[in-house]
DNA sequence: AAGCTATATGCCTGTCAAGACATGTACTGT
DNA sequence: ACAGTACATGTCTTGACAGGCATATAGCTT
């Protein structure tokens, strides 16, 4: 089973949480707005209704997913020890944002590595 | 370059952090603590260092890794409008089911039970 | 100098997942 | 019944990546 990490990893499904942020929507339309295949964006929903993050409900042939955010509790369980260390450090972390902002390979000193997937 | 969940999808680097977390060690000894093989470790050192997530420090043949949290922020931004609602979420789903009520058409039919064909 | 220690890097291979396309399934309206 | 809509699933290909081993690099010790 995958993790909620596995799941997240995916910009496509993060995009789609996102968008299922704002209220419930019929594949078609997460179709539309992602621009990706209609099979891929149901795979893709299938991932995260498999791990508990989106829920569908059905209307003749529509089928509306809405977003559960329940799991997404695991990831920031994880991350809260974490949050306390950039708390006291706020100009390193400015500084680390802008740098992401700008020249987004700032840390990348040796080699280039290349995004998953997108090019 | 890889994004900070492209990092933090691989287990032994989430355990690499974790083990940061309590205070910057050597290789030698996160491979021990990891069970993985030294290369294998140094390649997710590498993986981490160039995301920014854990600095070196030299000490004659010894590199001591410490852990850097900034870019731990950019997950934690992400995740901060999910917050609150997986805290309120009854109150959300509620209010959400309210307007499909007084709304004329469609949803009503969403119940409908499951054929037995996929379990 | 040689030899040892600690770590990084190269190369190879298996695995796994995302994307494209075709097709199956379920429902609607005529 | 038929055609069309909305979505799911199967298959295939391709590419990324983790893990293994061998080797390179750098510093220490004698």
């Amino acid at each position: 089973m995958a993790t909620t990490f596995d799941v997240l990893v995916e910009p496509a499904r993060r995009r789609i949480l996102d968008l299922l942020r704002e209220r419930p929507r019929p594949v078609g339309e997460l179709v539309g707005l992602l621009g990706l295949s209609q099979p891929g964006t149901s795979k893709h929903l299938r991932v995260l209704r498999e791990a508990g993050l989106v829920a569908v409900r059905r209307d003749a042939q529509r089928r509306w997913y809405e977003l559960r955010p329940e799991p997404l509790a695991e990831v920031d369980a994880w991350l809260e020890p974490y949050r306390r260390l950039w708390a006291g450090r706020l100009d390193a972390l400015e500084q680390h944002l802008n740098e992401r902002k700008e020249t987004p390979h700032a840390h990348d000193r040796s080699r280039r590595r290349r995004r998953p997937r997108n090019s």
